[in-house]
DNA sequence: ATCTGAAATCTGATATACCAGATGTCACAA
DNA sequence: TTGTGACATCTGGTATATCAGATTTCAGAT
């Protein structure tokens, strides 16, 4: 293949729209009724009824059964064939989503550790420093988004691509309950502290302490979202 | 409520039958195309069509749909909105799978050494004695289904639902590859070995050493599985 | 007062038609 | 030869109608 454009008429260098960014009615209901189940606009063992969903979100049945499906494969309902779905969620779901997602990451935290090359490792701990600054000023939006930023790091210095997606599915409280956490400086100081030497085990490539690291990190903190969400305490 | 039926005239006393018990349409097909991913049926990358599915199983798009709405969940397939479904299955995701398992299952190990009560506990190592006699005289479905018998008693001790149920999802292989696998002697006796360790540390209370020991014997018979499977060794 | 069972009704399950984005084809112009 | 763009076509997305099991209601029998 010839190179072409060297130098005159470059044309503007746009990137790839990503095919799943399409959002469908599917999606939107999915992400909605997760969430309101999430959220504990339901109680467990609650029936809920497609036909009243569908007449909510204003569409017909069927995207709101895939939508089903899918939050039935994740465990948040039960279907019962031709009797109902009914909430499967709750205080005690939460913990052992929590506990899921602590197997979870610990044992990315691991790979990473093990896997991660130099320049990788030097951005994570970029990361952690921009972190600092950000814990310091207590910019609590942003708190939220560099500490998206830095596990998604992780998930892809492990190359577990399984794994970082199963991960997505383990977290039952969104932005708005983050923030709270994220307001608190004593609990913005510890998670700091935890990142830091999840990071430097994970860079000095000692996999066996960053998977301790990183699984005490989501539990103790998957505990402050439970006593926030359901204001108790786990008991592990 | 007065206390009826003392004496003469006594029912038959049937068991409550599980309405999840019933088979749809949808539910055949997300078996059929789930283990057909699973055993190889397709190349990665593959793309499936909706149409032709509903065409090949005799039903509607329906159910169709609604089944790799779940397989899709699980990970196996992607769907590109309007363009078409995706398998996603390939050897590195079946390693995943296991690494996931493991993950899972040594959590659940580490709760049931802590969760298990002495009743319990007596039934479990009752299983390990008669797995041990299952191993001498060779009977690979025999193994099999104590094999299930083994973890289902921990899964249940451990009292975690969700946890239990997200370990189901990581298993890509079936009864007919696991039979080759306990037709080999050596493998057998592994196997039990580590079972009764396993036993051992979660009757004993010891849930880190529980946690270990399933967590290396999720590990090793996966790749085992692995290599029967795809002829290869996992690069951990 | 209680039990029985037919009928009304509720709910999910399935089939079918049609919509709309994505892709491929190919005649036609430059 | 090459690039353009209308059009045929492929694929999933959505709406709707209908089917069938599950549940409830309630009149009628005991």
């Amino acid at each position: 293949m010839i190179e072409a454009k060297q130098g005159v008429a470059r044309e503007a260098a746009f990137k790839k729209i990503d095919p799943a960014f399409q959002v469908t009615m599917r999606d939107h209901v999915y992400r909605a009724i997760r969430s309101a189940i999430l959220s504990g606009a339901f109680a467990t063992g609650e029936r809920i009824n497609e036909r009243h969903l569908a007449e909510q979100f204003g569409v017909s049945t069927t995207p709101i059964k895939e939508a089903l499906r899918q939050i039935e494969t994740e465990g948040l309902v039960e279907t019962l064939p031709r009797r109902g779905v009914a909430i499967r969620f709750s205080p005690q779901w939460a913990e052992e989503m929590i506990l899921a997602r602590a197997a979870l990451e610990s044992m990315i935290a691991h790979l990473a550790a093990k896997r991660i090359d130099k320049a990788s490792g030097a951005e994570l701990l970029a990361t952690v420093d921009i972190m600092e600054t950000a814990t310091a000023s207590g910019d609590a939006d942003r708190l939220i988004a560099l500490n998206e930023t830095f596990h998604d790091h992780i998930h892809r210095s492990s190359r577990c691509g399984y794994l970082a997606k199963l991960i997505e599915r383990q977290q039952f409280y969104d932005a708005s309950i983050r923030r709270i956490i994220h307001l608190d400086p004593t609990e913005r100081q510890k998670a700091l502290s935890e990142h830091a030497s999840i990071a430097e085990a994970i860079v000095t490539g000692d996999a066996d302490l960053a998977e301790r690291l990183m699984r005490n990190h989501v539990v103790r903190s998957g505990d402050t979202y439970l006593g926030i969400v359901f204001g108790k305490q786990k008991n592990i």
